[in-house]
DNA sequence: ATGGCGTTCGCGGAACGA
């Protein structure tokens, strides 16, 4: 079972690299964020014709917007934080059968925050606390729950070009890393940090200053996960080759087999 | 670096992203 996380940048503009990606990477399920397009807007028809004819979208005009597509049935879908007023398409959330039982996802586009001392970063720390308190009952529900998406937080130094240039900048904060930290006390645990990675593993470069040709780039697209999944965990991989292509997203797409 | 680059809305340039 493979599962992906990937902020497209609008879906409208993408399309053809989501479907050129899904052709080479057939995964089961794809988990899209920064949609940029109404539900109406969402191109379901293309989407079934590649094989993923099961899709729970909560898209928003111009901003935000996240999907859930899956090769197989979805069910108990619930869009953005139960308990959190929020006029933004943040979250949704949906259930997968498999062989191995339920497997409950929970598809997130964090907030931006741009920094600290903004109404905007104090958006994103509510936000975060209002997240926390719906995954504790989340979790507590679900035991196999995978939670994913553009955390719009680095974790640590290693996830960063620029750990000291941009100490206590978005992204890099106390504050973030600490809800990050808060969220794996709930019993989740960051997939790609189970495995060896290179060094510099980012899955976001700016468009601007050459970034990708730099490596100017930091991680925060992640997959995380309960407990009970951890020993299932087989691989978590940032694919680049989609960063490469003409006019992409400056998001990576984020991979992990369970 | 207050920059740059990309997308949207809409038709100029602002808002937003990270």
């Amino acid at each position: 079972m493979k599962i992906t996380t990937w902020n497209v940048n609008s879906l409208t503009a993408r399309l053809q690299h989501v479907q050129d990606w899904l052709a080479a990477n057939p995964v089961d399920v794809l988990c899209l964020q920064e949609l940029k397009l109404t539900d109406d807007k969402f191109p379901l028809d293309v989407l079934r014709g590649i094989g993923y004819g099961h899709c729970a979208v909560f898209g928003q005009k111009t901003y935000n917007g996240v999907a859930i597509m899956s090769r197989t049935p979805l069910r108990d879908v619930v869009k953005n934080i139960t308990g959190f007023e929020d006029d933004h398409s943040r979250v949704i959330a949906a259930t997968l059968d498999t062989p191995d039982g339920a497997l409950r996802l929970v598809n997130g586009y964090f907030v931006n925050g741009q920094a600290p001392g903004t109404e905007k970063f104090d958006y994103k720390m509510n936000w975060l606390r209002g997240l926390q308190a719906y995954l504790r009952d989340e979790v507590a529900s679900h035991p196999r729950l995978v939670l994913l998406g553009d955390f719009n937080i680095a974790p640590e130094d290693r996830d960063s070009f620029d750990p000291v240039g941009l100490a206590e900048t978005i992204h890099h904060t106390t504050q973030e890393r600490d809800h990050f930290r808060q969220l794996l006390a709930l019993g989740l645990v960051d997939s790609f940090r189970l495995f060896e990675q290179p060094e510099k593993s980012f899955s976001w470069w700016d468009y601007r200053m050459l970034g990708y040709q730099k490596n100017r780039g930091l991680r925060i697209d992640h997959i995380l996960v309960t407990e009970p999944l951890r020993a299932a965990v087989k691989a978590c991989t940032i694919d680049r080759v989609p960063r490469k292509w003409k006019q992409p997203s400056d998001h990576a797409p984020v991979t992990v087999e369970i």
